[in-house]
DNA sequence: AGAATTACTGAGAACAAGTCTCAATAAGGC
DNA sequence: GCCTTATTGAGACTTGTTCTCAGTAATTCT
């Protein structure tokens, strides 16, 4: 379930055709990124990474972010969240309940095809974020 | 096109409801959202109200959220934008540009109709936030 | 392989947004 | 007006993120 070879071979490649260097610290980045499934923060990879500066951390988010690899999502908290994107363009959203924080993914195929359907004159559109909030069984 | 005098006597209504006082810092805080339609940030409120104080500003917008008068909306910028609830249930999502910020405000109802078809086990379902990214036609 | 080049790194300073503390103030009830 | 208690503003503090810079390591050159 929770290991990603596509991704972070395609990253590791992506990384390389844009002229950045294979460096360690960096890689560990992206092997953290690669077997979660959800919304990383940067705190939480600094934290799990030893040896591994925070800037260090901050930066390979950054670089992946450039590049379409990571997408950050807002999920109400203080620090964003960072997740791994696939190149299939497969993707979830989030529902998150307001008392606990607890966050669940998910997906909606109808609610894809209507997002698709959107245009907006002087928008090329690229990406788009869904959050649905709520109360999670436990805190009601 | 920008006064909303319903949802500024609505929320006057519901803060005395709720037991809380009609302090002339909180009222000078309530007005100037009642006069955007669009996200403010608190510090942009802050920088705006001259004589009131950030954390009065913070707890006015916390006690707003929390009677549901105020919506917090994430659109990818360093700080949080805050937006009035009308009581209607009438709103809006939005469209930011990736490369200058640029926000627009935008109502669909096709997408609205499929985000109310969503259903969860083990959540109860409140309320949600859609926010589309791309690139405005300045940044092309 | 060794040297030269230059991207990359970690530690910590700096910064920004948001929260907390507390003594002074101002609402609302009598 | 007086009492009680919510509310306030200033500023200290915390947390998340960015910047700086001297040292390190990946790649290239010879
Ligand atoms: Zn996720
Ligand atoms: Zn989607
Ligand atoms: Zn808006
Ligand atoms: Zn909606």
């Amino acid at each position: 379930m929770s290991q990603s070879p596509s991704w972070s071979e395609y990253s590791a490649r992506r990384i390389a055709e844009a002229g950045l260097r294979r460096s360690i610290p960096r890689r560990r980045v992206i092997d953290l990124l690669a077997e979660r499934d959800c919304a990383v923060t940067a705190l939480e990879i600094d934290a799990e990474l030893d040896g591994v500066g925070r800037a260090t951390v901050y930066r390979a988010i950054e670089q992946l972010e450039d590049l379409g690899l990571v997408r950050k999502v807002d999920l109400g908290a203080s620090a964003h969240g960072y997740e791994k994107v696939e190149p299939s363009g497969h993707h979830h959203h989030h529902i998150v309940c307001d008392d606990c924080g607890k966050v669940e993914p998910f997906e909606d195929e109808a609610l894809e095809e209507a997002i698709h359907h959107i245009r907006r004159k002087g928008f090329s559109l690229e990406s788009h974020e869904v959050t649905l909030h709520g109360h999670c069984a436990e805190c009601r």
